[in-house]
DNA sequence: TCTGAAACGCACTGCCC
DNA sequence: GGGCAGTGCGTTTCAGA
């Protein structure tokens, strides 16, 4: 729950490129014994440094390799229609992430699909059906320079 | 290589939730025993399905709670001055996605640091000092209300 | 491609420093 | 808080169907 030392942000550092190294290999590299390793890690996870261990998948590979960004504004702003745009997002599978920004627009959107005809079909059928969306404009994505779930420290 | 099957499928949406579960704990969900489980791993991450494994950190607690979103427009937009671009942000710590955008705006950012202050100085000591920046504009995440690695299939 | 069994190594524990 | 030794379990391999 305290600050973390440099150990601890090593451990860290490593797990977001490599969670399944072995805390033997980790000790070797940290220049200690896998059970210290162990133990910290199990506290990183304990204290909610860690959320979860996954798999990353290769967008080309299962047929998501097209990424849209899109900017939505909702036509009234009061919290009942904040909250139902919320609860309504969160249904559809195409979307990998959704933020309420502040400023002239109230969401962005990163969505991932097939095609340029999936996304046709996602607007056409999904997003423009929720209600009270204002403005909608959609940007394609021509080539991603990076994406990481990693953070630099 | 060929076409993945429906066990295949389960496998790939369950690493993308768990990682580190078990071929013991998948062979019971998915009536097998951990063999033909673990053979199909192994063939799925040779065959370029998973990219890697990781650890999703707490951005709270490791004090990149502040998300923003940067826009931005190159001056000129030879060859050469976007592949600088390119080049020069994937330097920056700060930044998480960088997109090459198809439109009016060139590239989209996702930048988390640990708040405004610190947001102020990635932009006037980093961000503007990469050359060829025409228009600049940022937004900031009220609330984060979907931000997954998962794909839905 | 799966089952079942066998071998191996690592995760995990407890004790000592 | 780290080192060391022991145990069990999961990973990994392989023969057979």
């Amino acid at each position: 729950m305290e600050r973390l030392d440099e150990i601890d942000l090593k451990i860290l550092r490593i797990l977001q490129r490599d969670s399944n190294m072995s805390t033997k290999k980790m000790a070797s590299l940290l220049n200690l014994t896998p059970s210290p390793i162990y133990e910290r890690i199990r506290k990183l996870e304990k204290d909610g440094y860690i959320k979860n261990y996954v798999a990353l998948l290769n967008k080309k590979r299962i047929n998501r390799s097209v990424t849209a960004i899109c900017m939505v504004s909702l036509r009234y702003h009061n919290e009942g229609f904040i909250d139902k745009f919320d609860s309504q997002i969160k249904k559809l599978n195409e979307v990998q992430e959704c933020f309420h920004m502040a400023g002239k627009v109230d969401f962005f959107l990163k969505i991932n699909v097939s095609g340029l005809d999936e996304y046709h079909e996602f607007v056409r059928t999904k997003l423009s059906r929720i209600d009270n969306i204002g403005v909608l404009e959609s940007y394609f994505v021509l080539k991603e320079i990076m994406d990481t779930t990693e953070f630099h420290f």
